[in-house]
This record gives structure tokens, sequence and C-alpha cells, in this order.
DNA sequence: TAGTTGGGTTTTTTT
DNA sequence: AACCCAACTA
């Protein structure tokens, strides 16, 4: 009886199929890490090969860190030398040890989405790009699917020609990437494309990592993008070894580059590859899998496969329906209460999952409320919260000297009177002479113009000597602990009397647990390889197993795991599948969305709970929402409860106020504003129960009147003040002309055909038009 | 230079 | 609602 005994016939297959290229087609819960870490086994332990030969490339850490486990557990000795890690990290690794051959110090840090935006932000004002016409964060995304592309700035400037906003990216992206390489630094992107640059210009690095890795196996092959395709390419192209697992439907990372033809095309890349479907789902029971087909067989470009289990029917899928968030969230609190009470559930096999972070807050709060021990995954990275940043950058500029950015985050945090100015003069003289910004501030005496400034900087360039030259004595638990005590960074949070300092305060000791940690993990602990490690931590990463919490996280997070009782909260359209996919005529991103929705189903075990809430507050903005089509998708008899059609009656009579059967209104609109409003600078931060009863009491009269209140467009019941022919203004749609004018019900159903837009059917009183 | 305030904006998703 | 920025004040 071998441990492979266990496996179904295709996930033999998969193990043993070791030689040339392998497509593993795995559905959702088809059992794909179990192969994988069978695979791993059988190459080290039936077939001699050396565990140093193997590399596995997963999406998270975790996954990362969750698979060499298995491994360990599998194979007695050797795991520890296979290489399982993510992309970026394996990039990160090759890179610091050969980066100079492009060009950089192999010290070289890594900037992220905040660093990037402090950078572009200086471009733009410097090209005098004008933020209105095109904003930072749409460059930035430009870039990076250019690097995501491998296009080069030079290509993109050659593709760019003729058009005049193509041309202004084209000059920001060459102007960032000169300055990041001035800074030591690369984005995440360039982590990917350098690599392959390293690899395409130097054979002979390549050729070495071709030789040690001679089983190359990627997991989450859906969600590659083109470099990410064409690094792997270059490595298994001496051995042709290389095994990814994926699966069509739940490719979900479409907005950073994932390239789905990069698993529809793998056999026309490698004509000789084996293709494997794993088809039967050991997670889920017939109910859960049942609904999870019905809603992703609406999508038209996919490989289609039938899972199936032999698991029973199980348990209905529940369907809820609430007034609004609030009730939404006291449901799920109380729902996943009482299965605690009763024994059904531990916390820990419950996880409520959300299309958008922000949805997390009302959950928490009421989760606070009942006291129900959770965990928020994502949000906001631990490592970039601002006061983990500050520390990260006093750590960095010791370390690296030249990333600019670093040096000018904390060169006055905390206040050391070294303002704007001081660095704009400071930069100036850098620049004219053509060194980095730090060795700048060690000539601050003779850069004209600065006065009693130049004292403070001499001050701050000496400090952060001292921390160098005592690096070689002390540990790095010692040098964090140094810096805040000579900084006075977490004193003055002390004293700033602020009512987060107490949660930064904590982060920061925190970040010391940490690195407490990485000390003692490591043999050698050394600055930059805590730097290179934190650098790359995604939040999913640092979730601690073993405690019994409530997981909360977003549809993404959740994808590659899996919980008996799943709560997919926020079912409506306009939020899932969102606003602007439902706008988009882009078909492929609805289905981007439903295959978002198949991901979050099948993360279900044994139980789904599918909630939603008529009316919800989005940014400010209190709309009203249809139930989300991917519910309506899933078969009636398959659920407790059907979506009724909004009993107020309220909801029909608007579904044709906008195409996506969903109607809004703004906060400011009702004209008791801030009767209900508890002050905010009253007493301690609202709860969802002070909130509730505005919302509640609020209602749908309420919404009515707010319409009417606001006095746009026409009042219900009187003629508009257009006509069939006039032209009109709307405030989304923008330009159209009226090509039809009907009574309605109760008010006027008046057609426009948008230039922009197209034509649309909306009552006169809540279109909001404007005769022009 | 530092702190405050008012106004404008708003990736949905992340390595 | 929350965040970020620019302008203003002390």
């Amino acid at each position: 009886m071998s441990i492979y005994d266990t496996l179904n016939e295709q996930q033999k297959k998969g193990v043993f199929t070791t030689e040339g290229p392998v497509l593993l087609l795995a559905g959702a819960g088809s059992g794909k890490t179990r192969v994988l870490t069978h695979r791993i086994s059988y190459l080290i332990d039936e077939l001699g090969v050396n565990p140093w030969n193997i590399m596995a490339i997963t999406f998270t850490n975790k996954a990362a860190g969750e698979m060499k486990e298995r491994v360990e557990k599998l194979v007695g000795t050797g795991s520890d030398s296979i290489w399982v890690t993510t992309f970026h990290s394996t990039c990160l690794r090759i890179l610091h040890r050969y980066s100079d051959r492009l060009g950089y110090e192999n010290n070289f840090t890594v900037y992220d989405t905040d660093d990037q935006k402090t950078v572009m932000k200086e471009i733009c004002k410097r090209l005098q790009i004008d933020p209105k016409k095109m904003k930072e964060r749409s460059i930035l995304s430009a870039i990076s699917s250019a690097k995501d592309e491998l296009i080069t700035p030079e290509e993109f400037e050659k593709s760019a020609f003729g058009d005049y906003r193509l041309q202004q990216i084209a000059q920001a992206y060459k102007e960032y990437q000169t300055i990041l390489k001035k800074s030591n630094a690369m984005d995440f992107d360039d982590l990917i494309m350098k690599t392959v640059e390293l690899f395409r210009t130097d054979p002979q690095v390549l050729k070495g990592y071709q030789k040690r890795f001679k089983y190359i196996m990627v997991d989450e092959y859906q969600d590659t993008n083109t470099a990410q395709f064409e690094l792997i390419r270059l490595l298994a192209d001496a051995h042709h070894n290389l095994c990814v697992v994926g699966d069509d439907d739940q490719s979900i990372y479409k907005f950073r580059g994932a390239n789905i033809r990069n698993i529809l095309d793998f056999e026309t890349v490698y004509p000789e590859a084996t293709v494997i479907r794993l088809e039967q789902n050991y997670r889920s029971t017939q109910n859960v899998l049942d609904a999870a087909n019905a809603v992703i067989r609406n999508n038209r470009k996919r490989k289609s496969k039938t899972l199936w289990t032999d698991k029973g029917q199980g348990s209905p899928i529940h369907f809820m329906e609430f007034l609004n968030g609030f009730e939404e969230a006291e449901f799920i609190a109380d729902d996943v209460a009482r299965k605690n009470r009763e024994g059904i559930a531990h916390y820990s096999d419950c996880a409520i999952l959300f299309r958008t972070n922000a949805q997390a807050r009302l959950l928490e709060e009421r989760f606070v409320i009942e006291g129900i021990p959770y965990n928020v995954v994502g949000g906001t990275n631990f490592y970039a919260r601002k006061e983990i940043k500050d520390m990260l950058a006093y750590l960095k500029t010791i370390d690296n000297g030249s990333d600019d950015l670093a040096i000018k985050r904390v060169i006055n945090v905390p206040k050391r009177g070294i303002g704007a100015t001081t660095v704009i003069k400071v930069q100036d003289y850098a620049d004219l002479h053509e060194i980095s910004f730090y060795d700048a501030l060690r000539q601050a005496e003779d850069i004209p113009g600065l006065g009693k400034a130049s004292g403070k900087l001499k001050g701050f360039v000496n400090m952060i000597q001292v921390f160098r030259s005592k690096q070689e004595f002390y540990g790095l638990s010692d040098l964090i602990r140094d810096i805040i005590e000579t900084t006075g960074y977490v004193r003055e949070l002390e004293a700033s009397g602020d009512d987060d300092a107490e949660g930064r305060i904590e982060n920061i000791d925190e970040l010391i647990s940490k690195i407490v940690s990485f000390e003692e993990i490591h043999n050698q602990p050394t600055l930059r390889e805590f730097l290179e490690e934190v650098a790359l931590v995604a939040d999913i990463d640092n979730l601690e197993g073993g405690s019994d919490k409530v997981l909360l996280m977003t549809l993404h997070s959740a994808k590659g795991l899996e919980f008996p009782h799943v709560y997919l909260a926020g079912m409506e359209d306009g939020l899932f599948p969102s606003y602007m996919t439902i706008a988009s005529d882009d078909q492929e991103e609805l289905e981007e969305e439903r295959r978002l929705a198949y991901v979050g189903i099948t993360r279900a075990k044994e139980d789904l709970t599918l909630c939603y809430a008529k009316m919800r507050m989005i940014r400010g903005e209190t709309q009203v929402n249809a139930v989300s089509r991917f519910v309506r998708e899933i078969p009636e008899e398959l659920m407790d409860h059907r979506p009724s059609s909004m009993g107020s009656g309220f909801k029909r009579e608007y579904e044709e106020e906008n195409p996506f059967g969903s109607a809004s209104f703004s906060r400011g609109g009702f004209p008791e504003k801030g009767s209900f409003k508890p002050k905010a600078s009253a007493g301690p931060r609202k709860t969802a129960i002070e909130n509730k009863p505005f919302i509640a009491g609020g209602g749908v009269g309420a919404l009515h009147a707010a319409g009417i209140a606001k006095g746009v467009g026409a009042v219900s019941g009187g003629r508009p003040s257009y006509d069939a022919g006039d032209r009109v203004r709307h405030i989304k749609y923008g330009e159209g002309t009226v090509t039809d004018l009907e009574p309605g019900p109760r008010d006027y159903k008046v057609t426009v055909d948008f230039d922009e837009a197209g034509q649309k059917i909306m009552y006169a009183a809540f279109a909001k038009l404007e005769k022009v």
C-alpha cells in the first residue's frame, strides 16, 4: 500500500507523468494541491530526483508554505531545498543576485504601490501633465500593463506614435524607469520583467537556472501574465518538464494582466503536452456544486468541464434578503454565533466573503458588538500602514543609501524642522552634482541657502551613520528598538493624543515581534534579507492558523481556500457584479465577475448562505440594488428561499430608471439632514446600532421623498419641460435626444437616445434630465 | 515651518 | 464616508 493508492486515476496520471509538458486542468476542489505534493514526493522518493532540482511556483507565500509543509510530511528529508515560492519572490531572489548585470545594485529595494504613486506625482509635475486630464493612477496602470506584456519604454514610445496621450505616457514611463534606477529600486512588475530581461541578455545566468530546475510546476496557471509565461518558458526550455495546473473558470486577475490565453494555448505552445482533467470534486456537497455549475454555465469562453462529487446532496443554498447592510451584518453575526452555540460549527469553520474591502467594516462592527472573534484579511496591507512604512523607511535608509524615497519619507518624521523647501534645495543640489539625495545630505554645509537647516540635516545624517555603524554590534531587533528610542517616534505618537495612536503603536509592537521571530528563524539574519522578505508579503500570508476565528475577506483573497460554512455578502447587482462591469460593453468583464462568483461558491464545503441587502451605503451614497444576477442564475430548487421581487413594489416601479436595475440617491437629499445623524465628534466611534435607525427609519418612503425633494427634473405627475425631439443632458450619460415621452402609472416615462450611452428608458422624476 | 480646514475625488479586485 | 491635497493661518 503506497501513498499513491488514495489518488483517483486522473490524479495518478498527474503524479506519474513527470516527463515533458503537462497541463492539469483542475476544477475547484479537485485535489490539485494533493497532486502537486504527491508529484513532488514521487519525483524525490521514487525517481530519485534531487529536491534541489525541483521548483514549484504558487500564488501566495501562504500557499507556498502550506505546500512545503505537506511535502515535508510526504517525503522524509530534503524538502528544504525544493524551491517553493511565488513568482515575485523567485524573481527577487534571482535579481538580488544578478541585477548588477542589468545596471542595478544588488541591494535594490522594492517599491510598493504607494511609492510608485509618489514617484509618478513628481514626474507629472516635471512633465507638466495636467492631473485633471490624466491621473497618476491611470499612467501607472498603463505602465504596469506594459510591463506585464514585456513592453519596454522604447517600444512603448514607438507604438505611441501619433497619439498624444500615449506619447505622454511613454515619456512618463521612460522618466519613471530612470528615477527608479537612480533610486536603486524596482516595482512589482519590474521584478518579473527584469528577470526575463536578465535571462534574455545573459544566457549564462539562464543556463545556470535551467540546469538547476529540471522539474518545474506552476500553480494557478490561469492567472499568469505574459511576462510570467515567458519567464517560465525560458526556465523550462532546457528540460521541458513543465507541469502547469489551473482552472480557466477561476481566472480572476485579468485586471492585473493575467492572460487567459496562457492556459487556453498551452497545447499550441507545447504540442507534445499531456492534458489531464481533474473533474471529481472532493470539497463540496452536490447542492453547492450544482449552484456553481449553474452560474458558470453562463460563460461562453471556457474549456467546458463537468465537476461531480460523490458526496450527498447536502443542505440547500440559503438565500437571505435584508433591508440594508446593517441587517445583513446582524444576521450573519447572529447566524455564526448560533452555529457556534449549537455546536454546528467552530468560528474558524466560517468565512464571510465579499466583493469589496469596504464591506468589511459593517460586518466587523457587528462582530465586535456581539463579541465574536474574527479576522479581517486584506484592506490595507500591514506593511503598507503609515507607521510601518515609516519604520521600514528608516531600515531601508540604513540599508540602502540610494533609496531617495525612503530617506525623504523619514527625514522629517518625527518633526525635525526640516521642511519641504529644504528638501527641494537638497534635491536641486543633488541633481546639479549628479549625486544621490543622501550624498547631498552629507555635504549639507556646501549647499547654498540652507541656513540653519544645514545643521539639522547634519544631525539626521549623523543619526543614520550611527545606526549603520552600530549594526555590527547588535541585532535587528536591537536596531529597530534603537530607532524607535532615538527618533522618539513612539513617544511622539503617545503625546499626540490622536485616537488612532494606540493602534499605530500596537502595529509597531507587532513589527518588533515580526523582527524578533525573523531573527529566531534565520541563522544569520541580515537587514537586507528582512527587507526582502517583507517587500512581498500579501495580507493572506500573515494569517496564522489555529485560532478559532471567523474570517472576513474579499473573494479574491479567498481563492484557494475552503470553509465548511461560507457566507457571500452583498449579492447585489451593482456591487457584485460591480456597476463598472455591468455598464461595460465588454462581455468579458462580466464573465470575469461570474468566475469570481464561481470561486466564491466553490469555497463552501457544506453550507452556503447568500445575502442580499436592498439598500446599501456606498461612498456616502445609499443605493437601492436588485438581487445579483448570479443569485438568479442558481436554480430555485437548490435554494431554501427564492429571491422575491422586492416586496414593497418600489423596485419594480423604478427598475427602468437605469439599465442596472438600481436607483441611487444621495444622503444630502434628505430634508432633515443631520437630524438623525449622531455627531461624529461626540463620544466614541459610531456603531452599527446607532446608525441603524437612521437608515431603517429612512425607509422606502424617505427614498421617494428624497427624489422629489431634490426637485430635479420633472415632479411626479407633471409633464416635463422637454418633449420628444428635444435635446437633453443626463448627469451620467451626457447628451441625447428624447425619442419618446409617455405618461406612466405615476410618472412620465421618457425614452432618450444618448449620443454615448445609447437608448435608455427612465422615469422622468428620477432621470434628472436637463433641457439643452 | 506646522497645523488646520475646506474642497474635490473616488480601482472593485492585488503580487 | 474617507482620503488626499492645496490654501490659509499662527
